[in-house]
RNA sequence: GGUGGCGUAGCCGAGUGGCUCAGGCAAGGGUCUGCAAAACCCUGGACGUGGGUUCAAUUCCCACCGCCACCUCCA
């Protein structure tokens, strides 16, 4: 049984499903109206990795995804560039994706768009006015009356009274809603701005919305399992369970959310401009020092994911891959049906524990020396569970080992190069050798001589 | 001010009332190698501070110090 850390119970429960052998997962996308950062990409991982998992336990997931394609940003970058707000949105979700692919993320079941379901949040917004939970601004747009559903506050742990006492603090309150706590379920047109029809005049929705609409549409009633950065949990996860909830709907079983990428010790966001873009962090690194770096870090604590932290997680990429050559090389047959007992025992033990990837890796780091020092002794049968139980259970989260992230370059000309410092070797000419070893490393390749021959990689 | 969380060895980071203090990176010493590379072996060093509970606390409780997040858009 998989334990999480349920956000609104704010301790750990069994993941009880509302189909024994099936999780239906909603998990809140970016906004697109930037290129996405290095924060994005670990929280495409950190779900990417719990849906692959739960999958790997044999569970049938349905995993969706949101993409907010219509937000105050990008209405004002598409103005300021003089362009639609659907080029703007459509431009950045395209770099969003781009970068979850060169990470080996899943492809979501589902990618639900705000602007595709305008209808069924108009018709969420006329259930909230019919159930006395909403109210009507003229000119304004729709309120959600939070006095009306006393539940809310729940998901974040406050209680509403301290938000009454810090509302307008931060921010000025519309003097015309009922309480400053009240927010938009629906904002009434504005000139330049993309709008639709509603029974309340022409306009867009409101953020929040979106996501009580589209997970009930997809998912349906009592869905298990909803996630998001830690960010979200107020006040658009409460928003969320308030709107859904005071319709009438039963909605998310369990919550879950994910840390924040940190940057010299402050939260990495966009608004602050203090951010790296995911692409170049990967284009240093690479995509799976990248995942790495993620799993080794539990997905609810905050983390620094800079150059410092990337490199040493390409660093043991770089072993992984190493063990897979020099199995290789040794004629180590791994047969993927065939795997370690134990070590599945202890990835699965640190897995179901609130998907403790930390320690799940930790388990398989562990049998990565075993297969090595098993590789040392010629115990090939040994070494090759090890291995095969290593790739495996690493597949399991999304992490290939045994590939180079890039296969460009000329192999004939390497081999050639090999093949005559070989030659060199043979003859004890050690200086042409060694010659011929600096011009591979010129080319970024590294030799390593083991008895069956010479290996190379980048 | 309110709410939640964190402070573990050079760095990142799991975890536990007592057993040889995960794992990764880095460092030092070995083995192997023509030399390397890769790998393996060994080594050192931790639990913010002060109290308390306990036979025993890094782990539980209290206080204090420091840091972070949310309370506004945000992954």
């Amino acid at each position: 049984m998989v334990r999480i850390h349920d956000t609104l119970l704010g301790r750990e429960t069994d993941l009880v499903q509302r189909i024994a052998g099936s999780v239906s997962i909603y998990v809140c996308g970016p906004t697109v109206y930037e290129v996405p950062h290095v924060g994005h990409g670990r929280t495409a991982l950190v779900y990417d990795v719990i849906r692959r998992y739960l999958t790997w336990t044999g569970l049938d997931v349905m995993y969706v995804s949101n993409v907010t394609n219509v937000e105050d940003k990008i209405i004002a970058r598409a103005a300021r560039e003089g362009t639609s707000e659907a080029e703007v949105a459509d431009r950045y979700e395209a770099a969003y994706w781009a970068e979850l692919i060169r990470l080996n993320v899943d492809e979501p079941d589902a990618v639900p768009r705000a602007t595709q379901f305008v209808e069924p949040m108009i018709d969420l917004i006329a259930e909230l006015i019919t159930a006395g939970h909403a109210y009507v601004i003229e000119g304004e747009g729709v309120y959600f009356a939070v006095g009306t559903f006393p539940a809310y506050g729940e998901l974040s742990h406050r209680r509403l009274q301290d938000l009454l006492d810090s509302a307008g603090t931060r921010v000025e309150v519309d003097e015309q809603k009922r309480s400053p706590v009240d927010f938009a379920l629906w904002k009434a047109a504005k000139p330049g701005e993309p709008d639709w029809d509603s029974p309340w005049g022409r306009g867009r929705p409101g953020w929040h919305i979106e996501c009580s609409a589209m997970s009930l549409a997809i998912l349906g009633e009592g869905f298990d399992l909803h996630g998001g950065g830690d960010d979200l949990v107020f006040p658009h996860h409460e928003n969320e369970r308030a709107q859904a909830e005071g319709a009438g709907h039963a909605f998310a079983r369990h919550w879950i959310h994910s840390g924040m990428v940190m940057t010299g010790g402050e939260k990495m966001s966009k608004s602050l401009g203090n951010y790296t873009t995911l692409g170049g962090a990967i284009d240093a690194h690479g995509p799976r020092a990248f995942r790495l770096a993620v799993l080794q870090v539990h997905y609810r604590s905050q983390m620094e994911l800079g150059d410092a932290e990337l490199r040493s997680a390409a660093e043991a990429v770089g072993r992984l891959d190493a063990l897979v050559r020099r199995a290789e090389a040794a004629g180590v047959v791994s047969d993927a049906s065939l795997l370690d007992v134990e070590v599945v025992a202890s990835f699965r033990a640190a897995m179901d524990n609130d998907f403790g990837t930390s320690a799940a890796v930790a388990a398989v780091f562990d049998a990565v020396r075993r297969a090595n020092t098993e590789i040392d002794a010629d115990n090939l049968a040994n070494a090759g569970l090890l291995v095969g139980t290593v790739r495996h259970l690493l597949a399991a989260l999304g992490l290939e080992i045994g590939v180079a992230d890039d296969q460009d370059g000329d192999d004939d000309v390497i081999e050639r190069l090999i093949a005559e410092r070989e030659g060199a070797r043979v003859s004890k000419d050690f200086a042409t050798a060694d010659r011929v070893r600096d011009e591979l490393a010129t080319l970024g390749i590294t030799l390593e001589d083991t008895p069956s021959g010479t290996l190379w990689h980048r």
